[in-house]
DNA sequence: ACCTCATTTGAATGATTGCTCAAGTGTTCT
DNA sequence: AGAACACTTGAGCAATCATTCAAATGAGGT
């Protein structure tokens, strides 16, 4: 199969103004294009994926914190202004995707950062929104 | 107002296993460590949201297309198997955000990425997700 | 054993999101 | 003017998500 979004469309050579060459083109609407990009796009979901952990404000802010230091859940509720239970589902998230580590001492887990390269993105995307 | 989700919480300094050395601080966990955020967080609510558009597969895919080449929607939707409503819903975010920019021809209609940035974000993003 | 505290977990809620369908706009051609 | 085409837009829907509350777990102190 194709896939059920295809369908039936015509073709277009920008810069030139030359009419559709081929007028019903089956599941193909730029031959030359499209037929380039067969099976040369890359896995893209996963980075996708990665994304979304980070598309979230306040996980943003948790790998910020911990990047800098150590901190247990309690206190990254206190500075985010947000709960121990809302902080807590974040970094199962977080742990899930192997950006934390955690360590037990006695009553208190403490969370650092398990990942600088996310950080890095972080600051990228940062400087990116600070200058336009 | 502290905000809605601040309480009494009490203190833990890791590593030296001291007990808590205030069991009762208004609005706020460990003072040290919390008082020295005061303030301090960067604003990463334009970042999550820049991650946010990041966060689809399908968009991620588009700015990779479009980083390499010129395309109509109609091609777009063709090479992702997808709709040319869909694709357009996605382009007017891209567009919303600065991160493509397009021009007509005729009926047709050519986007382009107009922010190499958002690329060097992605590939990064695409190599952290490859080796681990 | 019991109580307290720090954290985790699950269920429930409201908000957001991606996709689809149908209708609308803008452009070209006859 | 009218038809055909490329694209845009808005409403509707199901799925996902962030947050909250209440209950459960785990560890230390008495």
């Amino acid at each position: 199969m194709t896939g059920p979004k295809s369908g039936i469309r015509t073709t277009h050579v920008p810069g030139t103004g030359k009419t559709p060459s081929v007028v019903c083109e089956v599941f193909s609407s730029d031959p030359q294009k499209v037929s380039r990009w067969q099976g040369q796009l890359p896995a893209l979901a996963a980075v996708a994926g990665l994304f979304k952990v980070l598309a979230d404000e306040t996980r943003a802010k948790i790998i910020y914190l911990l990047a800098h230091e150590e901190l247990c859940v309690c206190d990254i509720a206190t500075i985010l202004d947000s709960t121990v239970s809302n902080i807590s589902h974040h970094l199962r998230l977080l742990r899930a995707h192997h950006l934390v580590k955690y360590h037990r001492e006695g009553k208190v887990v403490f969370y650092s950062l398990d990942d600088e390269h996310v950080l890095h993105l972080i600051s990228e995307a940062f400087d990116h929104v600070k200058h336009r």
